[in-house]
RNA sequence: GCCGCCUUAGCUCAGUCGGUAGAGCGGUUCACUCGUAAUGAACAGGUCGACAGUUCGAUUCUGUCAGGCGGCUCCA
């Protein structure tokens, strides 16, 4: 990766200020990271002057070098891009004929892309395991090369997709924009060839295959050790547009350790178990029912509990914060979403207009164009600013049948929106009202860990996004000032804005650790513009409002997805689609919980009670496997006592507890929303 | 939408190298059942995703479509 520009290095910092572990040097004459570091086998390159160069680089004097170990980020990437290199190696192995695309590091892996005549097989990623097992065993040393663009054209004579990038290179493009990842392949500095080498400084060392590649890379494969194991492989655009040629992609991942890569997988597994789709059929909660078709989910019993319970909190915490709850149709004329500038941008994700009596009616994909509909309705006068309408809004996107994915990706959703109506001076401050109310309503709901992401127009694309740079430029102020005094962690989206304005997503990490993008903030000066909004000012002049369009979870569906995964299906007690299931010891006991059940209820709480002419312990391993949060037991021990016997999820229990106090701890228990 | 794989009972899956199918769980019934993750037995349940084609015969082979999975692209 040389001569690329890099993030602030230590290099502008004098000494004192390194605070660091890893020491810095600064060479006096040239030396290399093998003869500075050769002795640390955790060091797999070195950062030189901020940049990653191998280990056996000449480095020349007068440069700030420090050690890259294996477990940092950057030195997970040099592994995982080398382990990518041995698998083009596998398969060029395999198939000479297989032609190479770009093969970066990603998270937690690597993937490389190649043109090859037939689709990898399953059978065919276990050969190449094995290969590559064999290759990294055998220890081959990665040898860098500078090499002129003539040389490397030669070289690669057989490697079209190489010599395209060395085309976009010569071009003057910027690689990392030419292609995700081809960066990896050629710098913006001199090229080079990586080789791979058999029985390096010996006699009969060999050149057993050979990339071109900006590098760095490990010293030698068998650093990669047992740490490496493909996992599939799928078809990628070449360059990744749906106008080029499709590659075939092998993914695979990388760990400095065996253990590593084992603990990979159990996070994996781990994931598989919480997965919605899996949970949401075991647990009764909601099914896709094809004869309804892709994307369109119902909600049965108990997900219905789920979900009106989102519902009913959502709408009383709105109505609490200042939202006035509205209804709209799901159905409208198409003219409407002419108005709100909808359709040029997003017709191919609506579905298709349907003629009745001679107008063109669509399906809703967005409910904006409604809410401002109500606030056109009559004159507006200041006073009533901030005008804030929600509704829970059912959309209908028509999402590409490749995309639809569980609750996740669905073509009918239920929106918890909002539009805020405010002057432009109210704006920022309604801004922050949102900001912090969603953040406030997650948090709520179990979430605590989460970073912003700000999405702004591309000044690369104009027809994409409608306004004036200046407009753009002040929505773009206040929501970037709104989003950094959160103090919370902004990631920039350059390009992603909707076409009518900038926006804020708030981004959750679940329990797992993976991140999901949930709620919105978007300012929005377009559509007021569109709809000819206005209300009468202090001085009778009719003034333009700004709307703010918020969605705290995106949709219904989706966050109940993502809670769902994030519980792994142990929710909350005021989320649980049942609180309590009461389980008699014996058909004695039958009347006695019965009571106790009724008791609850009269309480509001979710409880059954299992009357099955199963055994005992049958009814306690259903119990557990509905993921009930109490299990109530009561046998003669309980009952003498007035008593009922707690049994937890995690199969603790907390025996002979008053059945007053029971019904008090449940009860306090929905309305602390706490977690048991 | 594109590429690959998949679709057999409510669920999870066997199976048929072309002669219309099986298990476990679940369901129903009966018997049994007084303390912490499976009591036993019997019964019911399937146009083998849909539609064409090849064939004496298709769940099995071929094609098209639908749905699912994994990616790519997209995601207001």
């Amino acid at each position: 990766m040389s001569d690329v520009a890099s993030p602030p290095t230590r290099q502008d910092l004098t000494p004192g200020d390194v605070t660091e572990t890893e020491a810095t040097t600064t060479t006096t004459v040239p030396t290399t990271g093998a003869d500075l570091y050769g002795d640390r086998k955790d060091v797999v390159v070195v950062r030189v002057d901020g940049t990653l160069w191998d280990l056996d680089r000449e480095i020349p004097g007068g440069a700030v070098v420090e050690p890259v170990t294996i477990d940092e980020p950057d030195g997970l990437d040099v592994l995982r891009h080398s382990a990518a290199h041995v698998l083009a190696q596998a398969v060029q192995q395999i198939n000479p004929e297989a032609k190479l695309g770009i093969g970066p590091p990603v998270k937690d892996g690597f993937y490389y892309d190649f043109d090859v005549a037939e689709p990898f097989t399953p059978d065919d990623l276990k050969a190449l395991d094995k290969a590559m097992a064999r290759i990294i065993k055998e220890g081959q040393t990665f040898r860098r090369r500078v090499v002129t663009e003539e040389e490397a054209r030669a070289e690669l004579a057989g490697e079209p997709y190489k010599l395209e990038l060395i085309g976009i290179k010569g071009s003057g493009d910027d690689a990392e924009e030419a292609a995700d990842g081809a960066s990896v392949e050629v710098g913006a500095g001199e090229l080079t060839i990586y080789e791979n080498v058999r029985g390096a400084g010996r006699e009969s060392e060999t050149v057993v295959w050979k990339d071109l590649c900006r590098g760095p890379h490990l010293p030698n494969t068998k650093i990669l050790g047992q740490g490496v194991k493909l996992m599939r492989s799928a078809a990628a655009y070449w360059r990744g547009s749906e106008k080029n040629p499709m590659l075939q992609r092998v993914y695979g991942t990388a760990w400095p350790s065996k253990d590593e890569l084992k603990a990979y997988q159990e996070r994996l597994a781990e994931a598989e178990r919480r997965d919605h789709r899996r949970l949401g059929t075991e647990m009764d909660l909601f099914s896709f029912p094809d004869e309804i078709g892709s994307g369109l989910p119902v909600f049965h019993p108990k997900g219905g509990v789920i979900k009106r319970v989102m519902e009913d909190y959502v709408r009383q915490r709105h109505i609490e914060e200042g939202f006035d709850y509205v209804g709209t149709p799901h159905i409208s004329k198409e003219g409407l979403f002419h108005t709100s500038g909808h359709l040029p941008y997003y017709a191919d994700t609506m579905f298709p207009p349907m003629d009745l009596e001679g107008s063109e009616y669509r399906l809703k994909a967005m409910n904006c164009p409604m809410h401002n509909l109500i606030f056109r309705s009559r004159g507006r006068s200041y006073r009533e600013l901030p005008l804030r309408l929600f509704e829970f809004g059912s959309v209908y996107r028509y999402e590409k049948s490749g995309v639809v994915q569980g609750l996740t990706r669905v073509r009918g959703l239920t929106q918890d929106d909002s539009h805020s109506y405010v002057t432009p001076d109210q704006a920022p401050a309604e801004v922050k009202h949102l900001l912090n109310f969603m953040l406030s309503l997650l948090k709520d709901f179990g979430l605590n860990d989460f970073y912003l992401e700000i999405s702004t127009r591309d000044h690369a694309k104009p027809g994409k996004f409608v306004g004036s740079d200046e407009d753009w430029a002040a929505a773009t102020k206040v929501l970037q000032d709104v989003a950094t005094e959160t103090g919370l962690e902004l990631v920039p989206d350059p390009g992603g804005a909707a076409f009518y304005g900038p926006k804020i997503s708030v981004q959750a990490k679940d329990a797992i650790g993976r991140t999901w993008q949930l709620g919105t903030v978007q300012y929005d000066f377009n559509q007021p513009e569109g709809f000819g909004l206005e209300y009468t000012a202090p001085d009778g002049t009719k003034q333009r409002p700004v709307m703010i369009h918020s969605a705290k979870f995106g949709s219904i569906e989706r966050f109940m997805g993502v809670l769902i995964e994030h519980y792994a299906g142990q929710f909350p007690v005021w989320l649980a689609p049942v609180q309590v299931l009461a389980v008699p010891v014996a058909e004695a006991f039958d009347d006695y919980l019965k009571d106790v059940v009724a008791q609850l209820k009269a309480q509001g709480i979710r409880a059954e009670i299992d009357l099955s002419d199963d055994r005992f312990a049958k009814k306690i391993r259903n119990a557990s496997k509905q993921k009930v949060p109490f299990t109530l037991i009561a046998g003669g021990e309980d009952a003498e006592a007035g008593a009922v016997s707690f049994r937890f999820r995690d199969g603790t229990q907390e025996n002979g507890v008053l059945v007053a106090e029971a019904v008090e701890k449940i009860v306090a228990a929905v309305r602390d929303r706490a977690q048991v």
